[in-house]
DNA sequence: AAAAAGTGATGACTAATGTCATATATTAAA
DNA sequence: TTTAATATATGACATTAGTCATCACTTTTT
């Protein structure tokens, strides 16, 4: 967790929220934020802590979610190079969501003054970002609609592609199609709203059907396409754009 | 359907989310708004339909619903006096959802162009906005997890008191606590992510364990406080504020 | 290497809730 | 008023998916 700024400008990552804004602000940026390298299984911010701002994944694995009473956690978002978090608490008191990396992350973190001089004098700044607002609120009721109409299997198989829309491909065999992420059987309970046995079965039902592979921790998907097929009536990746 | 402008310096309407604009740029708003009247029961805007501009409800009431494909609809949310709606699509080229009047409802219309002026030389009204999209965020995710988390029955509850929420106790009668919109039973099952038939069993069990009471096509609600015991662990309107 | 902790797979069982069928109200139309 | 159309209530049944229990497999710790 050592503070390890750089310079905006030089940042390898051109999706971050903060490269939309005019080139001359980016040093005044570099003197508010504060970058923090995160080790694997660590969490940036708590539910229900005050926020102070909003948090930029330089680059990294992150999830964010929320703690049921009885039950278990529920995954509310995968994050990964150049998304946002911490967005959703803006504007309260406290994080509705904790948020925790899932491997070694760099975040990049603004206070809610900074924030607010940004949004006050960069017009179109803040358009972008409330459209990125208004998107998530699309995604988000998006989702709500298909875990209400989906099968477990579906929301399972929805889960699966949410994570390769998020992290991609493993980088290190680029011809398997391996999942660039590790996500425990809970996780992806979590995320496809069922319970981690539903999802050890229908894994190996999918595997059985020749979709995906189950490769050590790792889950090879064999045919991308056809397992969208499988739920494309939906509607899911029409408006997709993360 | 006739076009009614009148200024919005003297709208009645004081929650209106352009009230919240510099006073002397509202009959600049008179000039590009369009309000019209719809009766109950008419489409204001569709699905798929191209997004023109934002909507705001002076007064009426207002479901917010989108088409799963073999599926019947899905109520996303309920407006009413103040509330603004089409604020999902703007920015998208599409409507996620459709919207239609639940009872006469007079609504002002403003188009891109005009609010993109308003966004660039506004800096507090785009903020406003923006957190606006914030909370609906964090409304949004709340309800995926307690949909996630509850029992039908519970969910059942949870829509009639976000109903209540919406559009009060109906006026005419001030001390019976009756719901003063009416929905049937499917547009209840909608919100509440379940079937007709299981809110009729339901409300018929509510009304035996003198929660609720059947007043024709209307419900009141007999203890509205008891009915909120029954769902409070899920935290539901610990940041309610619509 | 052995032990312990965590994770995953799978069977048996249960409970919740969706589906279907039908009867009854209620509202709108003829 | 009668008829038709729509909405609601309720029982019987089917099915999905959750719970619990057990075993196997991994990874980490000692």
């Amino acid at each position: 967790m050592n503070k390890i700024n750089s310079a905006c400008a030089l940042c390898e990552n051109k999706n971050c929220f903060i490269q939309k804004l005019p080139s001359q602000r980016l040093s005044w940026v570099d003197a508010k934020k504060y970058t923090v390298c995160f080790p694997k299984d660590q969490n940036i911010f708590w539910e229900n802590a005050e926020v102070n701002g909003i948090h930029f994944i330089k680059n990294g694995k992150v999830k964010v979610f929320s703690s049921g009473l009885n039950k278990k956690d529920k995954v509310v978002r995968l994050a990964g190079d150049g998304h946002i978090i911490g967005h959703r608490g803006y504007g309260a008191e406290q994080y509705p969501v904790s948020a925790a990396t899932l491997s070694e992350s760099t975040i990049c973190f603004i206070d809610n003054g900074s924030l607010y001089e940004l949004f006050m004098t960069n017009p179109v700044f803040t358009y972008t970002m409330m459209m990125f607002y208004s998107q998530e609120l699309r995604k988000s009721e998006q989702r709500a609609k298909y875990n209400s109409q989906m099968s477990s299997k579906e929301r399972i198989i929805a889960a699966l592609l949410y994570a390769k829309e998020t992290f991609g491909y493993s980088q290190t065999d680029l011809n398997a199609q391996i999942l660039n992420v590790y996500l425990t059987r809970s996780e992806i309970a979590s995320i496809a709203d069922t319970t981690a046995e539903e999802v050890s079965r229908t894994l190996t039902i999918l595997e059985s059907e020749k979709h995906i592979l189950k490769k050590g921790r790792n889950i090879q998907l064999l045919n991308e396409k056809k397992l969208l097929d499988l739920i494309r009536d939906y509607g899911i990746y029409d408006n997709a754009d993360s």
